[in-house]
RNA sequence: GCGAGGAUGGCGGAACUGGUAGACGCGCCAGACUUAGGAUCUGGUGUCUUUGACGUGCGGGUUCAAGUCCCGCUCCUCGCACCA
């Protein structure tokens, strides 16, 4: 099953020619050796208490085990591992950690496969040998990663904090269970998050989820939805905000009481100034009224509908441009404004898990209910009238209009400005007067719910919590944690979790009665291990609270965070949710996990398509690094594109990359044999000022993570340092100035070459503990500048003058020019611009 | 439908606050070294009817000057999508 499913391009004979010859570029062993020694060294284990020099915490997401490590994960690490190790060299004391998100479904189902075939694996042991494999191929990649911080989620010095923290959040009411309606993942036999469904499928195994009504554990995220709004202070990518906020969905409006004979339907609605527009009423299906409402001679048709509803799958009920649909219940509600007696319907279109699971139809004004009334013949008022436009009319209107405008047929109200747009005002004004008589109040609601946590699986963490007949649901005492998964399970494929069947686990005793007692057999979603991870990080082994609060004081928030942005709802909301649980708790004092993010694009395969085993197209980074080296394949993926951009692989292009540095070898290490410098001083100077052009542009793209950029630039320079070697500058101190330059600013993008240039230079310690270079603006001064000559706009030449010329001298040049004078014969020129070092441009007329 | 981002040579992509479009790399062409080269090195390479004209998705506009700013479109990618 582990076949590699591309054959590498060019190892064979173009490695071997390589190795035959000493002296040559030969990445293979020059990596190995130098990861080697860098181990030994522990150059890249961080002390956490140096405070000589400023933290920076620079964080990467880290990989659930599959095993095998693709060049997706190299295109996200490698370009984060080059910007670390230029902040290290800045003079930031860099934390860089790396770890494993080591629960989750893929290690189960297979052991669940296994036992189908009679044999027996289980998910921890594939875990960690999966993990084991995948850190070897991460050492590969040459990244300054401190492993001995390394977090395994699935370690019960792990979870044993997950397992601390729900009880926190259970004692205070932020962690409850409760009976819902849930998503039902058929084939991964699981309840999901909404965050989870896409479309109506399971986001891992892409199946149609169902609706069921489960007893669940959820975590009342919707307590911060406010602070989840605020964003400020944060330097994220705006595109996740804007999906964090749209995801929370805050709506604000009010809720109104309508009254029936079963008791008061509360709704809520954003426009309570068209209450007086309100003509019928919409309930959800499962609104819980909807029995006592009905009456007898409508019940067969409601139930028959209610059951056509449950039975539909939440894509086929939300499915783009469905008509519209709904039965009459017979009951009635009176309009708490108008008094009149309005028909209360049940639809599908009304989401019961919205708001308060009803509406007040105001088909004149909302495009859905306009539908709905159209579709069985319900009356249209027009309450609002647009202004300085054609009066509305119900019968006649084609659509529904949401515009502002003035109130009319809405008593004391008419002629009032109202309206979303730039009148919300006016809405204030009714919603104070609808609170003054009891009618309604003032409402945010937010489209966020609460996350539901179980999963009825093993393989995940367990929930402490134990049933009692006598006190019920009871927490696990603290100095009983961990609750342990039991290890010896059998995985039936049954659909049901081998914990529900383990008598061994489920019979325990009451913490606080002592009397028998039955565990709850539903783990944890584990998007709640990535929601606090960073901080174990800190204290990967304590094991007397879940985070060092002293630590994280020191080295939270996480300065930069990097990770594809398929995670911008998810973990990353979840995370912000925790943070701010954390701090409530009196763990931390900071609100926000992450302060700056940025996230990658996806790396396709060479025929653009997204790479997959079906298709063909994966890239195997493993046999790249064989053929090229570690650095070529890390800058090959730097120089790509734009990081945020992704894109296709190419394997013409490494070889670009691959023959980049062979010239870096060949120009640095290589001995020359000319003997003393040959070059003259403009030669010199000229190599000087490239050096320190590159010097300037190379941190200013990296500080930027523009990386494609920063290689180009460093392509550039080694274009200038094969000229000037060429030219004779070898044996000059700007010789030695460029090389070491060049040797400095390579370091985060190849740094195993950069680290073997260093040591041949004769130094004794790393280059990666060296200080990163700066520009010198007196190198950076060019004596004369080209300026370019334009006629009418238009390119006509260009002339070289001293680059402290006047105004009047760059003018007299510019005209002096040969070609420029043959465009100004017979013209007069009307005005002439001059932008100083960059052009000059003489606007003409025919002359007479 | 709503929101965000994008469209530049044969290809991936550069271009700071409007100021010589196409940096850098790939590919291609020519040459050098070679028994040979798909290795290496050097030079060239936007298009065309080449003292010039035309060129950054399309159509207008502002400006001495527009890939960049403004107005109106087309197409692509991503996210949300009956949220009251």
């Amino acid at each position: 099953m582990d076949h590699p499913p591309t054959e590498p391009r060019d190892d064979g004979p173009r490695a071997a020619e390589r190795n035959e010859r000493p002296g040559r570029y030969d990445p293979t062993t020059l990596e190995a050796r130098w990861r080697q020694a860098w181990k030994d060294q522990g150059l890249y284990t961080v002390d956490l208490d140096d405070s000589s020099r400023p933290k920076y915490y620079f964080l990467t997401m880290y990989p659930y085990p599959s095993g095998d490590l693709h060049v997706g994960h190299w295109y996200a690490e490698a370009p984060a591992d080059a910007a670390a190790r230029f902040r290290r060299m800045r003079g930031y004391n860099v934390l860089f950690p790396m770890g494993f998100d080591a629960f989750g479904l893929p290690a189960e189902n297979a052991a669940i496969r296994a036992a189908r075939e009679g044999e027996k694996v289980h998910p921890m042991s594939l875990t960690y040998e999966r993990i084991d494999r995948m850190e070897k191929q991460f050492e590969q990649m040459g990244a300054m990663f401190d492993w001995s911080k390394k977090v395994v989620t699935c370690d019960p010095e792990y979870y044993r904090w997950n397992q601390w923290v729900f009880l926190r959040m259970f004692e205070r009411g932020l962690a409850y269970r409760k009976e819902s309606l849930v998503n039902w993942d058929p084939v991964d036999q699981t309840v999901l998050a909404n965050e989870q469904v896409i479309d109506g499928r399971g986001d891992r195994s892409g199946a149609l989820v169902e609706r069921r009504l489960m007893p669940q554990w959820h975590f009342k995220i919707t307590d911060y939805a406010d602070e989840l709004l605020d964003f400020e202070g944060l330097d994220w990518p705006e595109k996740v905000k804007t999906m964090q906020t749209n995801w929370i969905g805050r709506s604000e409006g009010a809720q109104v009481a309508f009254q029936t004979e079963a008791g008061p339907i509360e709704v809520f609605t954003t426009r309570p100034d068209t209450l007086w527009g309100a003509t019928f009423m919409v309930l959800a299906p499962e609104h819980p009224l909807v029995p006592r409402l009905t009456t007898d001679a409508r019940r067969a048709e409601v139930k028959a509908y209610q059951a056509a509803a449950a039975r539909m799958s939440e894509i086929d009920r939300q499915a783009e441009g469905k008509a519209k649909t709904g039965v009459f219940t017979g009951g009635y509600a009176v309009n708490p404004v108008t008094d009149e007696r309005v028909p209360v319907w049940i639809a599908d279109y009304v989401l019961t898990t919205y708001g308060t699971g009803a509406v007040m139809a105001v088909p004149a004004h909302d495009q859905r209910d306009f539908e709905f009334a159209r579709a069985f013949g319900l009356e249209v008022r027009v309450v609002v009238q647009p202004e300085g436009a054609e009066a509305l009319d119900g019968a006649t209107m084609a659509e529904a209009y949401a515009g502002d405008g003035v109130l009319v047929n809405s008593a004391p109200f008419d002629g009032l400005r109202v309206g979303k747009e730039g009148a919300q005002e006016g809405i204030g004004r009714v919603i104070d007067w609808l609170a003054e008589r009891g009618i309604g109040e003032k409402k945010v609601t937010y489209r966020l719910r609460d996350w539901l946590i179980s999963r009825q699986r093993y393989w995940g963490t367990p929930i402490p919590v134990v049933y009692c007949d006598a006190c019920g649901i009871v927490g696990v005492r603290d100095e009983d944690l961990p609750v342990e998964l039991p290890a010896d399970v059998d995985f039936l494929p049954t659909g049901q979790s081998p914990l529900t069947l383990h008598e061994g686990f489920l019979n325990t005793t009451c913490p606080t009665c002592g009397g028998p007692a039955r565990r709850e057999t539903d783990t944890m979603d584990t998007f709640m291990d990535s929601s606090w991870y960073w901080f174990r990080y800190l204290s990967p082994h304590l094991d007397t609270a879940p985070l060092d609060s002293r630590l994280a004081k020191a080295w939270a928030p996480v300065d930069m965070y990097t990770g594809g942005v398929e995670h911008a709802i998810l973990h990353l909301l979840y995370s912000r949710f925790f943070t701010k649980v954390l701090r409530d708790l009196g763990l931390i004092d900071h609100g926000e996990p992450f302060v700056r993010m940025r996230n990658q694009g996806m790396i396709l395969g060479e025929d653009g398509e997204k790479m997959s085993k079906s298709r063909g197209n994966v890239v195997n980074p493993d046999h790249l690094v064989e053929a090229y080296g570690a650095d070529a394949v890390r800058a090959y993926l730097m120089f790509i594109g734009p990081w945020d951009q992704g894109g296709p692989w190419n394997y013409q292009g490494i070889e670009g990359v691959s023959r980049f540095l062979n010239r870096v070898w060949s120009a640095i290490a290589a001995p020359t044999e000319e003997a003393g410098v040959q070059a003259d001083t403009a030669t010199l100077r000229e190599l000087r000022r490239a050096v320190h052009q590159a010097i300037a542009k190379v941190s200013d793209h990296l500080e930027g993570f523009r990386f494609n950029t920063a290689v180009a630039e460093l392509m550039t320079l080694q274009n200038a340092l094969t000229k000037a070697k060429a030219a004779g500058a070898a044996g000059s101190p700007e010789w030695a100035e460029a090389c070491e330059a060049m040797t400095l600013l390579l370091a985060p993008i190849a740094p195993h070459l950069a680290e073997e240039l260093w040591a041949r230079a004769g130094n004794d310690t790393s280059v990666h503990l060296q200080a990163w270079p700066v520009a010198d603006p007196e190198a950076l001064a060019r004596d004369e500048v080209v300026i370019a000559v334009q006629v009418g706009g238009k390119l006509r030449g260009e002339v070289t003058v001293p680059a402290d010329a006047g105004k009047e001298d760059v003018l007299a040049a510019a005209k002096a020019s040969p070609n420029v004078r043959r465009h100004l014969e017979g013209m007069v020129v009307v005005r002439e611009i001059v932008v100083p070092g960059k052009l000059v441009n003489l606007v003409v007329k025919p002359q007479g």
